[in-house]
DNA sequence: TTCTAATAGAGAATTTATTCTCGATAAATA
DNA sequence: TATTTATCGAGAATAAATTCTCTATTAGAA
């Protein structure tokens, strides 16, 4: 086998597929679970059969990560995890800002786990008065008007938008102003951003249409086969 | 052209690849943007231009749903709303019980849309006591050892949960019990059901594994930048 | 009316992702 | 100790998705 420390930093800087970026967090998720329970070592075939994917899947995954495992024994359970995190980012700790404190904005605000992931989200921030000085799950909300001034002095790179649509944009400009890196953009609507900054729409609909179209088909051939 | 009718028959019943369903409800946004302004028609050079996205991919994503265009205009915009519609079932109200009247259950409750995606939240159900006898956004909530004889009285066959990982489960068998036939998973937790049911996991962590190594490259190559 | 430019649609080519195959290795067992 | 079995790792084969190329068509301009 090559270096595969040089290997990996080169799968860093060109980057996982995208598929593969999405199942690392299942695997992570399991493993941590095994951990608990005091495993010590995994195998790609159980991590297939657990989570129903293809064993050889899961093994060029892990490959990507650059963990390396035994013949007959698989991997260590440890490792791994630290492997996940370290290549996913999920190591060095990102403080976010939160736009929105609506009903979502509460939910990621008390969602459990993103510490784990290394995402703090340190404040929220609402253009509603009656929304601000809140304590929720332990974080201030304020006006939003303080917003950019903050991001700058606590160096905040990370924004979250959970606006609606209508107002997303000017969500994105206020957080673009502040000096964003990334956008975690929770409402239903493209955001405008200059190219440095990077954008990810988390859109229920785009979910919903796979659900729904799976749904559709099930209906027609239950349909079908009762006429049949 | 072939028989379009029966084209789109097909295409149904083997579904499309789950990257064009996935953009079927961008370019849904879109032309329901550009129906309000008044315009008719529609080229893909510029559903493209919009949602930066490669037209002969947007082409082949509307051949889907059976759309056809005319050289040198486009297609219909009422026409492909319509089609996509029919495309991906939202032609057809499906009500839908949510488990987890926390605040992602509330937000999902009051998410604004889903009207038109012919999805709608009628009740929804929680173990904790406080939580019921309200009303959110129109909607009752009521305790879940009410839910499962109501799904059945009431024929609902799609469950949303949006209860905490630990509990991902059990409101999946609830839903089960009471004849579930799809499911959109908002815990974070692998959840188990019988074939015949359809989960959809809307994972946060699969979503920000993406964005999350696509920052930890960013900060690494500004670095390395920085050094060079 | 003729020419030009924009576009759909079909199919080929390319790229990307998944799955299969096989050899090497190491643990467990006979 | 020899054999069997489970596993990784590498690479080939396949499948899926995207992008490219070309032709036909049509609206609008000359």
């Amino acid at each position: 086998m090559e270096n595969s420390i040089a290997q990996v930093a080169r799968n860093i800087v060109k980057g996982a597929p995208e598929p593969t970026l999405r199942r690392l967090p299942l695997y992570y998720r399991l493993l941590k679970q095994l951990r608990e329970t005091g495993r010590t070592g995994v195998s790609c075939t159980l991590i297939g059969a657990e989570l129903r994917l293809d064993a050889t899947q899961v093994r060029k995954d892990i490959e990507m990560t650059g963990t390396v495992g035994r013949p007959k024994v698989g991997y260590d359970v440890n490792e791994l995890i630290c492997a996940i995190e370290k290549f996913l980012g999920w190591d060095n700790l990102t403080e976010a800002f939160l736009v929105g404190a609506g009903s979502l904005g509460e939910a990621l605000m008390g969602y459990p786990g993103f510490s784990e992931c290394g995402l703090s989200i340190v404040a929220a921030f609402d253009v509603d008065p009656n929304k601000c000085h809140r304590v929720i799950h332990g974080k201030h909300v304020r006006h939003i008007s303080k917003m950019t001034g903050l991001m700058r002095r606590m160096r905040i790179r990370f924004g979250i938008i959970t606006v609606p649509a209508s107002e997303a944009q000017q969500a994105a400009d206020l957080l673009i102003e502040g000096g964003v890196l990334a956008i975690w953009n929770f409402a239903p609507a493209k955001i405008q951003a200059p190219e440095r900054v990077i954008v990810t729409n988390e859109d229920l609909y785009c979910s919903l249409a796979v659900l729904s179209q799976k749904m559709t088909r099930k209906l027609a051939e239950s349909r079908s086969k009762g006429v049949a």
